[in-house]
Parts: C-alpha cells; sequence; structure tokens
DNA sequence: TCCATATATACGGATATTCATATATTTGCC
DNA sequence: GGCAAATATATGAATATCCGTATATATGGA
C-alpha cells in the first residue's frame, strides 16, 4: 500500500465517515452506512467499491447482506492512522453514529454501539 | 483541526512528498523542496500556499528564503499519522532525498540528509 | 416462478482540482 | 537606484472527481 493512494481514499467525507464507523464498529453492512450517513444507496456503494479497489477494505456477503470491514492486511502505519483518527474524532463521527443507534431493524449481528 | 481538510491536504502527490520531506528534515525552503521534487518553481509554491492554509505547515522568512516547517500544534493523531507514515515510507521520497543530497549551494543551515 | 429487498454499476452532467505560463513581490547586493 | 535571485499569485485551460438517475444483479421467501 502506497501513501498515496491511501490518502487519496481519506479525501473525500463520504469515504472518510464510512471508514471511521467500521474503524469503530468492527463491521457493518451497506444499509448500515445508508442509514448512519443519511444518504442514498448506490452513492454509499460506490464509495464503499472505491475503498475496497484500494485495498482498505474487505467485504464479504452474508445473505441478502454486504459487510464491510477494514483490510488487516493495511500496513501498521495506514491502520494506525486509522485508530488514532477515529479515536480522537468521536465527534466528527457522532451524528453517524446516533443515525446508526436510531436505526431499526439492523441486521444480522448486535452492534457494541447501543 | 478536522479530518476531512487534514486527508485532502495529503491527497496530492506534490504535497505529500513535501510534508513528507519536511517531516524528515525538520526544515526545507522552497528552492530545496524543487530540487528534491523536480518540478517548477509555481507550483511547489502554490502546493506549500495551500498547506499553509489548511494549518498543516508554518512558514518563516530568512533572507531571501523562506522555510517550511509542520506546525507543531497539529493535533496528536495527525502529527502520529505524518510521523509514522514518513517512517515507514523511506523508498517512496528516497529519489527527493537523493535530489536534496545531489543538490550544490544549499542554503543556510546544514542538513541532517547527508 | 414471482416478488421484494439489498447491493452494484453504467452514464452524462456538474463541480472541483491541478496545471503551465506569465507576472508581481520581496530581499540582498552593487 | 538598479539588478538578480527567491518566492508568491493570477488566469484560463485541461483533467479528475463526484453526483443523481436509471438499471442490472443477487438473495430469500411466498
Amino acid at each position: 500500500m502506497n501513501p498515496l493512494p491511501f490518502y487519496k481514499a481519506l479525501a473525500d467525507e463520504t469515504r472518510l465517515r464510512c471508514l471511521l464507523l467500521i474503524q469503530r464498529e468492527g463491521e457493518l453492512c451497506v444499509c448500515e452506512l445508508v442509514a448512519a450517513l443519511d444518504e442514498i444507496q448506490p452513492k454509499i456503494s460506490r464509495h464503499l467499491a472505491q475503498l475496497r479497489k484500494a485495498g482498505l477494505l474487505l467485504d464479504r456477503r452474508q445473505g441478502q447482506w454486504v459487510y464491510y470491514r477494514i483490510n488487516p492486511d493495511l500496513p501498521a502505519w495506514a491502520q494506525t492512522a486509522l485508530q488514532h483518527t477515529a479515536d480522537a474524532n468521536t465527534d466528527f463521527i457522532k451524528p453517524n453514529l446516533d443515525n446508526l443507534c436510531r436505526m431499526g431493524d439492523r441486521p444480522g449481528r448486535v452492534s457494541a454501539c447501543c
């Protein structure tokens, strides 16, 4: 992972919020991110595909849902950047976490959020 | 410093190389960065101005030269991102450090590079 | 099989970013 | 003051990025 494509992947509000939410929650599916960011599905899906193609995220299908998680093979400098950014900027993603908590009928596993 | 403008500032090859070189060298002037990146002066100057306006760099004039350094007031998460990225990606900036070492007549202070 | 839900992608159009060139400003030196 | 070197900025063109809409694909259940 070269630093330039990594930081280009983070340089968009939709992608950055998705990444920090996934970093915090461990794993999120597309419809959860749609609810958390209050954006239309194709927009979320398109940015998640970018993050997957760039190597930052891995996906896993479970039934109807596709769950995204941080690629554990990211180099240490990239993982620490994501982790420290998420830990130190809870205010930035707080509205999105609130939306996530208010989301009814969340699929599958129980989240650590509420 | 919000994470989005920070990562937008890093999402350009010229700016990322300048930042990582300055992170490594402590302080560099415009003409040193022009030599290190082998780019024309207005391009370097424009990107340094962006980094200064975004709050990532501070500048200091000394005679004819303007030296840029990392803003020490950056939040910890941003400073560690820069530091870990620079430490772990020496191969990325190696050609630029080589250019810097080959540069004759470097102004003012002696660098830690050679 | 048919339908509903979840997700992905294609396609133009709109917007933002970057660039090279030209020029302005600042400083030091004669 | 006049000149050369270093740096900054303005401008229009080229390029990249992002967006909404429409549509395609995949899954599960009746």
